[in-house]
DNA sequence: TTGTACGCGTTATCAT
DNA sequence: ATGATAACGCGTACAA
């Protein structure tokens, strides 16, 4: 590989001068630039990223720590679709992504040393997401001085915020939609591990039934995993625990893989979807307008999720003296064939 | 950042030392070497990868060339699970993973430059995947001196070596299940675009049929570009130009998602499946287990490709003379519902 | 407008 | 057993 030695002997100049034409100087004649310019084309010459970032302290990189999911045959392109956003929006500044390996997915006592190996790297930001919000390292990368964006954790630092759709909203108008279809007895099916989604995503049903003078009872609310067996876990014990007269007329669920569980479970009890009980969902994968019924779901942009964390990070990167942002993508309420007016009682 | 100047400082020692002790040498005092050892723990030092990287021109850092699929809401998680198996692989080995972003889709006049962005890198070995064969730029990656690994091209070089599932014997198996249920007027939906793996597994299918003295009639060979779209396109023009006491029985589809659009143009023609019409896929995408029916199919490890590839780029970065490999990664036959025995004619 | 020389943080060679 | 010192390839004050 030429060297930038290699490019000034061939044009009879200094490593100087070539450098300085190659980061767009102004101080360099024309004629010499232009031949400079020609030489580098010719021998194919590309500045080395681990010189340049030697030199610069700067890798024009951006570091990503991601798990394979617990249910690792995962159904929804999450990280995929968030990646190839943060992907594309890096991209347009010339950073590239760079993926952390090796990680252990073990919530409580997790060695996952993610700061040493972002500084070992010397990537100029991080993105985070997958991880379970007990890890104690991550406030460690929080709090370092180190641009970072996590997903789904509601984690800020000084150099760190977050991005995460409106889950709030989302599921308010989940609940909203039951409502206006006549439902009052609603069943939740929530997040066990008490992610920041579940929490806001629950939060978000909880309003949209008070602001029509309802609550929710406890025996309404069940929790589960995100996965489908979950799902219909949660399901088949509520209509176990809870007397027949009143089983809900509605769930809605926190994910789409345990809306279908929920669906698989009252099927079993031999209720059916939407006659019987309608059914939401919260994702819309791509599964959820393919199967019957076609789920009504709330749909999040995780391509949107990833772009935003990417721009964030490079803003950020770029001015010292940002704060961190906490953004929110908004969701889109999608209609589908799973819910149904409440059947009179 | 400490440096190795500072542990060196505050051991009282040369920077030599330090580095002998972090690389394991042996001529170092016991002393001195826990001392060093100890002070590397508490100012919590880290070799720069940087610059352990220009001076031993290397970066422990594999490549990943891939983009974003045409249908960008790809249903099947085929990149997601390939990386993951690469990124197990070659992380046992010390190695993170390196994604190129901003890269250009486009067949024909493409301007991908792997091989600069590559070198810029001084990444150790590149996977790419995803691209299109006909890329010129690929071939100039293949030629050139640095471990190289395609997932589903068939393209070698002196250090560059595929790997792809064994779709002529997935194929052949899924004609011979036609085979074995009755079915002689079977139709293929093929690849438009000429990949490796679509003639594979058209080749496959036509053995098969070969087998048993049968042939492939041109006009039941349709082809699509893998999208459901297609598939449907594909058989409701099949449909359409054959006559209908000539209708195939069975339909093989080199993909899932062509396989839906199979059965979506032979419901829109009023055939039931698997009464009227047998339907095989390939992929065993996530949703082809869950849509009604329940689709047979051939399934394909790509977590398993993913980590053949890392492991191969592993041993070719090790191993100078080792020739490239070429691999192959074996399929499932999964039977379920979208097929059944052909009815008597 | 061009060039000299130093620093970035390592590893590796060769003395001592 | 330990330490100078020269690379590695680049950016950039500073001098010319």
């Amino acid at each position: 590989m030429p060297t930038i030695h290699d490019v000034a002997r061939l044009a009879g100049v200094s490593i100087t001068t070539v450098s300085k034409v190659l980061n767009g100087y102004p101080d360099v004649g024309a004629k010499t630039r232009a031949n400079i310019l020609r030489i580098t084309q010719e021998v194919g010459y590309q500045p080395s990223a681990m010189a340049r970032g030697l030199a610069m302290n700067r890798s024009w990189l951006i570091g990503v720590f991601f798990q394979d999911a617990v249910n690792s045959g995962l159904e929804h392109p999450f990280f995929e679709a968030v990646l190839n956003g943060c992907k594309n929006a890096v991209g347009r500044h010339g950073y590239d992504l760079l993926f952390f390996s090796n990680l252990v997915f073990a919530p409580g006592d997790a060695k996952n040393d993610y700061l040493p190996r972002a500084r070992q790297r010397q990537v100029d930001g991080v993105l985070l997401m997958g991880a379970h919000r007990q890890d104690k390292e991550l406030r460690r990368l929080a709090e370092a001085d180190l641009p970072c964006m996590f997903v789904d954790i509601d984690m800020t630092g000084p150099r760190a915020g977050f991005v995460q759709s409106n889950n709030h909203e989302g599921a308010k108008r989940a609940i909203q939609h039951l409502l206006d279809l006549g439902h009052r007895r609603i069943a939740v099916i929530g997040d066990r591990y008490g992610s920041k989604p579940g929490e806001d995503r629950l939060a978000g049903g909880r309003e949209a039934l008070a602001e029509v003078g309802l609550e929710l009872p406890d025996e309404y609310v069940r929790f589960g995993d995100f996965s489908q067996e979950s799902g219909s876990g949660a399901m088949a014990s509520l209509l176990t625990d809870v007397p027949r007269d009143k089983w809900p007329t509605a769930v809605f669920a926190l994910s789409d893989l345990m809306a279908f569980g929920v669906m698989d479970a009252a099927l079993e009890a031999g209720l059916s979807v939407p006659g019987d009980l309608s059914v939401v969902g919260f994702d819309d994968i791509n599964i959820a307008s393919r199967l019957r019924p076609r789920l009504t779901t709330v749909r999040q942009d995780m391509h949107r999720i990833g772009e935003q964390a990417g721009e964030a990070l490079i803003q950020m990167i770029e001015n010292d003296s940002l704060r961190p942002p906490v953004l929110s993508v908004d969701t889109e309420f999608v209609e589908r064939e799973s819910t149904a007016p409440a059947a009179l009682q």
